[in-house]
DNA sequence: GCTCTTATTGCAACCAGTTGCAGTTGCATC
DNA sequence: GATGCAACTGCAACTGGTTGCAATAAGAGC
């Protein structure tokens, strides 16, 4: 792997980011760091940070896709369709979830990956007394 | 609502169509019924449809928009990153996890949303006996 | 320090999906 | 059957993301 300037700009924007970045996010980011830094490398250099490890995609509940580095312990997303709020399950709580996936047929999610779509319990209870 | 030539084309096509079907592919059925289809005007009608309750949308495991009507039980999607299989998980499994995640903060996941990407007991076996 | 190889970049074109707007048309009303 | 209006369509432009390809440059070997 070549250390080449457009990486540096991208691993350093990564590292002083905390939490998820979506694409067009670190794209600016990255373009305050470096005006003439390109879309496509910057996703292609995504590639080879994931390749190596270092960073993880997921889908928000738009399918678009979000970065974060991987050194964060697993956990999952949640969002809320009724009220737009996002929450992180925490790593004992995905430990649970993870296994009422095993326990059915032996498949290990990758909770990270993806947002859970539903309904938080507030807007499930209020949605409930209205119905 | 409506009932236009562009609507029924597209009703038509996701009345006979099973399972489920990405954008592109709807698209590309509907114009087979009527070359004239415009991409921006069937996914206008999957909204109105969506709003009806008709249809439901998800996303796969590459974000990309997948279709399915809305008379099927609930039921959840899981995609292995490893070996590329797709299944669906059952209407009483779906209960199962959706316990699991109701159990932890009351949050009611709609789990035909997105697909949870991970690993088959297969591959994770396979991992496991090659680490 | 120079050369050479090949990974990487920049670009342009493309795919999936969305949006604003001007023009059309379904349909309710008369 | 004619009229009016707003929902709908088609288009064109745009966003997010990917890909093929020619040109560039990192860095290994000398």
């Amino acid at each position: 792997m070549r250390w080449t300037p457009q990486r540096r700009t991208v691993v350093d924007v990564l590292a002083s980011a905390s939490g998820h970045l979506t694409g067009p996010e670190l794209i600016e980011r990255c373009r305050t760091a470096d005006p003439t830094t390109i879309p496509s490398t910057v996703y292609r250099t995504l590639d080879v940070l994931e390749e190596l490890g270092l960073v993880r995609h997921g889908h928000a509940a738009d399918g678009h896709e979000e970065f974060h580095v991987a050194q964060e312990p697993e956990h999952g997303h949640l969002y809320c369709a009724s009220c737009g709020g996002r929450w992180e399950v925490g790593s004992a709580q995905a430990q649970a979830i993870m296994a009422a996936f095993r326990g059915i047929d032996g498949f290990e999610p990758d909770l990270s990956h993806m947002t859970i779509v539903g309904r938080c319990a507030d807007c499930a209870d209020r949605l409930r007394a209205g119905a």
